[in-house]
DNA sequence: TTACTACTACGAACAAAGTCGTATAATTGT
DNA sequence: ACAATTATACGACTTTGTTCGTAGTAGTAA
């Protein structure tokens, strides 16, 4: 039961993955108008993008009318796990510990973050 | 007194980073024995992507000797902080805590490593 | 029907990153 | 001195990501 398929969508296809994990499924027109509120983009360029997806297998999508329905399918957790592991072993040599200092050194985390984090971490040590 | 430059290094130019600032400094010939132990390159690739850093002024270098020193020129706490908090913004909801909670939830983390973050924790309350 | 609008498909152009071969020079060992 | 080794420099090529124009088609309104 290999899981390890690697996945690794690119700067753009992620801010289209956020998209449409918020929404859950949307059109090409209305990923693009999100996008469009934080950079410019042009309408046929999104539609690529998310074409290529398709291609790769990030998202499906529902052709049966003429304004196809993009679903992703790729998960948000897995995706993000995959992408923090990899920024771990490529600028925190391969230590977790150190990518969390940053992490909570530089931002106000809130104490109840704080809390959160504690009780994940009794939950991993019983774990072991 | 802006410090907004924005320091945008390649993923295989922060491997580099990584093995400079572990070193301090470091001729290619150490930077790629340290490289190829995780993965391939040729030794010219890893020469040549250091050459670029140095042109986009990611490193200085003595070059007194025949055999270049490389000399990191870009501060790893900054770098490390900048990136992890665009990951934060950009794919955790600018939430530090989830971030750290899909790092730790990947099985990857050693008891040892836990502990380390734990104290950090315990520091971060006493601050408060 | 005809014109208009909204959509998809697709190729071309471009840019950035990474890879590598080759020329050449300095250094070392015999 | 000469061959072997170890460097740097640099151009060319490949791959990957991104952008966009254009053609064609389906639906819509007059």
């Amino acid at each position: 039961m290999r899981n390890t398929k690697v996945i690794k969508p690119t700067e753009s296809e992620l801010e289209i993955l956020t998209v449409l994990w918020a929404n859950g499924e949307a059109t090409v027109r209305t990923v693009h108008e999100e996008l469009t509120k934080t950079k410019e983009a042009g309408y046929t360029t999104t539609l690529k993008l998310m074409q290529i997806m398709h291609e790769k297998g990030f998202v499906t999508r529902n052709t049966e009318s003429k304004t196809h329905i993009y679903i992703p399918a790729i998960d948000k957790q897995k995706t993000q796990l995959q992408i923090v592991n990899k920024m771990i072993s490529s600028l925190f040599a391969g230590s977790p510990a150190d990518m969390v200092m940053q992490a909570l050194g530089g931002n106000n985390t809130t104490a109840d973050e704080l809390k959160k984090i504690e009780d994940l971490i009794k939950t991993l040590k019983a774990k072991k």
